[in-house]
DNA sequence: CTTTTGTATCGAGGCGACGT
DNA sequence: ACGTCGCCTCGATACAAAAG
């Protein structure tokens, strides 16, 4: 791992939200082995698209026994010309993940099976399949029981509600069982006694699980959001949208200009938005978890410098003059271009002007590019 | 001892948002 | 309009921990 080791420069470039931009791993290029293709699947995720996935004769890459990999969508397969029975290459990308790189083309391989089909009914509720972009979708929404699944598990996952001892495999069973037939909702209708008859629950396992889903009923609204599972929602974006509406009301009102004014909510976002609270299932859903006393909190945004006025004069060291005012702004200050009686920090850098002098005139506190940054640290603000 | 969950590892592909 | 960056979604395996 290659890391930049000046913590003022790293302290500059900050995060992405999954790595930080100041550090890069740089690998030997992946180990490949050759095996078969036995056969491909389709799966059936929570939003719908079906994903193409690879059966392989199992092959030992890089330490590990690989047997499946994901073959992305239909363009990929035929682009590389991919078939059951087809002998490939497969390597692990980034020393992790199982990818199929091509097909062994050796010539006297001519008798291959037939070429891959993509579905027109899905293979979980038989609903039609439509094309989206570059996926194949089941249109059946919730009443396709791979959806629902979905839906379920991404609502308890850990970035989402986070209820523990709701994972996959649990959700299966209650859905087998006949525990949740609908939607979400049906989580909380959960008893030790519907429980206890499944197979490997106990008093002592069913007791856990609902006390889990009880416990985390009190979320944020970012959390909630998040695990509705709106298309280009993510946890990023349902940050934002937590922040700028306060409110899951008041989010479900927004029409698609209200939410394109927002910073970083773009029209495919909020098209997709838009079309998740017209859908009267989704709503119906959502009315329900409320009434069955899930409550998002929102996290009061912290106004370190509500209203505080700053001043910036010089030429600064880590960052420009405009990306120290939109930090100074992001955190609830303002900044303005001469000093008064009314300002209350000067923010001074290299080679001040008449402004400095102003500032000790006025005993204005002062504040070089270190005392500021250590202030902001000091309040815990990301100065990213 | 067995089953399941949770955590850690992280890229490919698609596409949205935004700056130039 | 275009390029870049970052987010979203999907997917696989190993291993440790927890629960029963």
């Amino acid at each position: 791992v290659i890391k930049i080791d000046r913590l003022d420069y790293q302290r500059r470039l900050g995060e992405r939200s999954r790595s930080p931009r100041w550090a890069m791993a740089y690998k030997f290029a992946p180990r490949l082995e050759i095996t078969t293709i036995e056969d491909i699947v389709l799966q059936v995720g929570r939003t719908g698209i079906l994903t193409p996935v690879a059966q392989l004769a199992p092959v030992e890459v890089g330490g590990v026994t690989i047997s499946r990999a994901s073959l992305h969508n239909y363009d990929q397969i035929t682009e590389k010309d991919i078939r059951p029975g087809d002998k490939v290459r497969v390597a692990r990308a980034g020393d992790v993940i199982p990818y199929v790189v091509e097909r062994v083309d050796d010539r006297l391989d001519i008798e291959r099976s037939s070429p891959f089909e993509m579905l027109v009914r899905c293979p979980v509720c038989d609903a039609c399949v439509v094309r989206d972009g570059a996926y194949f979708v089941c249109t059946g929404g919730v009443s396709c029981g791979a959806q629902l699944r979905g839906a379920v598990e991404h609502y308890a996952s850990r970035h989402a509600l986070d209820i523990e001892g709701l994972g996959d495999k649990t959700v299966r069973q209650l859905m087998d069982g006949g525990l949740i037939q609908d939607s979400i909702v049906d989580i909380y209708g959960l008893t030790v006694d519907k429980l206890v008859p499944l197979e490997r629950f106990g008093k002592k396992k069913a007791g856990n699980l609902v006390n889990a889903i009880l416990a985390r009923k009190d979320t944020t609204l970012a959390r909630f959001i998040y695990a509705l599972g709106i298309r280009h929602v993510g946890e990023h974006v349902a940050e934002v949208l937590s922040q700028e509406f306060g409110d899951v009301g008041k989010l479900m009102e927004a029409d698609f200009d209200r939410l394109i004014a927002v910073h970083e909510i773009g029209p495919g976002s909020a098209e997709s938005i838009v079309a998740f609270f017209a859908e009267p299932h989704n709503c119906s859903v959502i009315k329900g978890l409320l009434a069955a006393g899930v409550t998002p909190r929102v996290e009061e945004r912290q106004e370190f410098f509500g209203g505080k006025r700053f001043v910036i004069t010089g030429s600064l060291g880590y960052w420009s003059r405009d990306e120290v005012a939109a930090i100074l702004e992001s955190a609830g200050g303002r900044v303005t271009s001469s000093v008064s009686k009314q300002t209350d920090y000067v923010i001074v850098g290299e080679k001040p002007g008449s402004k400095a002098r102003k500032a000790r005139d006025l005993k204005v506190t002062i504040l070089d590019e270190d005392g500021l940054l250590a202030m902001l640290q000091e309040k815990g603000l990301n100065v990213s």
